[in-house]
DNA sequence: ATAAAAATTAGAATTATTCTAAATCTATTC
DNA sequence: GAATAGATTTAGAATAATTCTAATTTTTAT
């Protein structure tokens, strides 16, 4: 594992959010200046592959990275806030339904957070330019 | 409702695959031969909007378009395949664990499909140009 | 029939990501 | 310790998906 992977995985590990390439590559560029996006990319794609970090999609948002402990997530409909949750293992329950057998599986609890609830807070950064009014 | 939004939903709720916005361009255009892409986006939106349809991100493939009946997916970790299950809901064990009410959840499962336990299928088109070997 | 509002179109713009090719770093051999 | 091969990184171009803009068309209400 080459020195800007391990950084990578130290950063994704050791945050407590989920982190977007592009924050991510903020990050590295404290611990070594000349880093480039690419290379975020590249190692990325390397350490998810060897199965050492998990990505997760969000309809609308970028894609970002997440450590490989068991855990599942929450997803504020209303601002897009991802959080962690850890809930039961639930394979056993799912495995009893499916004959093939299973790698593991995602699951996004959709709710409104606390904030939306109230009503003050500002949408989560997602693609393209500004959402709704 | 436009005329252009029910034929898209009802592209959508017609079929037995998961299309993307492109796909569902090049169906509307065989009802509306001068439809534009920017007009499958804006009735998407809206259509997801009103909860009228889902919207399901594969981490690596674009979204793509769903019917709003209850069920879960199956993943191919492979070749990406993607494919419809039922199983039971849900709601209740994980509303059991949560303090805050759950609005919906979506739960993926990560398997190989068949094909791919064969070796004999094609990867799935994902983003940018080609993936592996 | 006319005016106002909404939807659509075409294409430019944007964002996230991947690719390319050159440059740099690393490890290995002599 | 220099020469070399291989891997990694860099910088920027290229691409794909999606969003935006502004002009045009369609629909609705008057």
């Amino acid at each position: 594992m080459t020195k800007n992977a391990k950084y990578i995985l130290e950063i994704i590990n050791s945050s407590n959010v989920h982190l977007t390439a592009e924050q991510i590559y903020l990050s590295l560029k404290e611990k070594n200046k000349t880093a480039a996006l690419a290379t975020v990319y590249n190692n990325l794609s390397f350490l998810y592959k060897e199965g050492l970090i998990k990505k997760i999609s969000v309809e609308g948002y970028p894609d970002c990275y997440d450590n490989i402990k068991r855990h599942d997530h929450l997803v504020c409909k209303k601002c897009g806030k991802l959080s962690d949750i850890v809930l039961e293992d639930l394979t056993g329950i799912i495995q009893q339904q499916i004959n093939i057998p299973i790698l593991s599986y995602d699951l996004k609890i959709n709710y409104i957070c606390a904030g939306c609830q109230k009503g003050t807070v500002e949408q989560r950064q997602g693609k393209g330019r500004d959402k709704e009014p």
